[in-house]
DNA sequence: ACCTGAACACCGTTCAAGT
DNA sequence: ACCTGAACACCGTTCAAGT
């Protein structure tokens, strides 16, 4: 054996002097946290054992929860970026771009729904521009594809206001039904199912016959005409 | 003087033996507490203090913070249902109804930015609705009212998906960025303004151009415009 | 019946101190 | 340079005890 083995119990895991903390590894493994166990289960002092280490060393690399939080949206919006930068020819135009983009950003919100809603936050460097996306990057580049295009500058505006507004209300929707509770409070698992309330399925007969239907999951064709219909809509302003 | 003076400092309000405490009273302050402060301000010893009471004086009428964050959303989702139940005349249609009730739902969203992600929450005695409006009664008032002006079950409960799905992500978006947080982290106010990251807004010559379009908030007209090609696409759908 | 004190197991964050 | 112990001011929740 090349280490000497400590008291059986421990804590979670030690650091054993091993890899050192890092901005990126803490970044990694509260990625894993929030994902795997919810936003409400990313606490500096879970996190801090998660890593071998007292809660107290993560200030070194992060200057709080806040920032943390900050941190994980960055690594989200910074992975958009990492992909192609041209996806699309330029020949298929910006109807291409835009079901691109609409795409790469609906799957980061699957992959973190927990995380989702941060994106949804305004861009500390451009409070002013809305909805925001929190990556100017991804934002410069829209705005730009547009231009080239021929779109003016105030129809490239109207279009990104436009677009922005369908794809993130879209997606914070998805996130929020995807188990994310949206708001910490939330349980994560309720397998306790009776009604709580004192409305029952039986004063409301319709719901009731409709049942079968209403419980279709439909959200990817929803959002796939969505995002046709929102494409011809923009079309149809151009002229 | 009718009443004893206590001594000059005190905690925060007492409760000296008033009003007695009761769940409407602990709902009623817990918005006005939430509206005021945001969600993260709301803990059972502040709102305790709140009402000249200890913390643990509310587990008499609330069985803990997750039934009074379930009782506020009950709250508001009540208000809906004790405005006239047939605000507009059956002559006016479907339409009618659904604008009504787009705007209605839209100004709970407005009145309370911090407690409207809740609304999005799945019902505890209909988990299979998707999306839910938390209130079941608001629910069965839809599809009766789509399937009285002869709307077939499937295409009711279609109808139901499109609409809740634009109306809830539509004003999930609005409610992030009317200054909810959308998750209890971020500070309310940042009147520090230096921008944190390393990418600045020289980075971004096109959003840096059109920040006057960009920063002009549309969502009032982005909503009536959304809404009624949403009306359209469900009349094209009928047929 | 209604409220509280004390306790437990958690938080985020600071700072002087250890190695 | 990097990590930690101890401390502070908070949490939610429980339960036996007070009035």
């Amino acid at each position: 054996m090349s280490h000497p083995s400590g008291p059986e119990v421990r804590a979670r895991r030690t650091n054993d002097a091993r890899v050192p903390l890092s901005r990126v590894r803490i970044v990694l493994e509260a990625l894993r946290v929030v994902d795997e166990e919810g936003l409400q289960a990313l606490s500096m002092r879970r996190l801090g054992s998660e890593l071998g280490v007292e809660a107290m060393s993560l200030y070194r690399y992060v200057s709080g929860r806040e920032d943390l939080l900050e941190a994980l949206v960055s690594h989200l919006t910074d992975g958009l970026r990492r992909t192609p930068q041209t996806p699309v020819s330029a020949a298929d135009g910006w109807q291409a771009y835009i079901q691109w983009l609409a795409h790469e950003v609906r799957d980061v919100a699957h992959d973190h729904p927990q995380l989702f809603p941060l994106v949804a936050t305004r861009h500390p460097a451009a409070p002013w521009l809305r909805p925001p996306l929190r990556s100017l990057e991804v934002v410069e580049d829209f705005l730009s594809v547009l231009t080239d295009q021929g779109f003016g500058d105030e129809a490239a505006a109207a279009t990104y206001r436009t677009f922005t507004s369908f794809l993130v209300g879209h997606l914070l929707l998805e996130a929020s039904q995807m188990g994310a509770p949206m708001v910490p409070d939330e349980p994560l698992d309720e397998g306790d199912d009776r009604p709580t309330s004192d409305v029952v399925l039986d004063d409301v007969p319709t719901i009731r016959r409709l049942e079968p239907f209403l419980s279709e999951d439909r959200s990817d064709e929803e959002f796939e005409v969505s995002l046709e219909e929102l494409i011809d809509r923009i079309e149809r302003q151009l002229r």
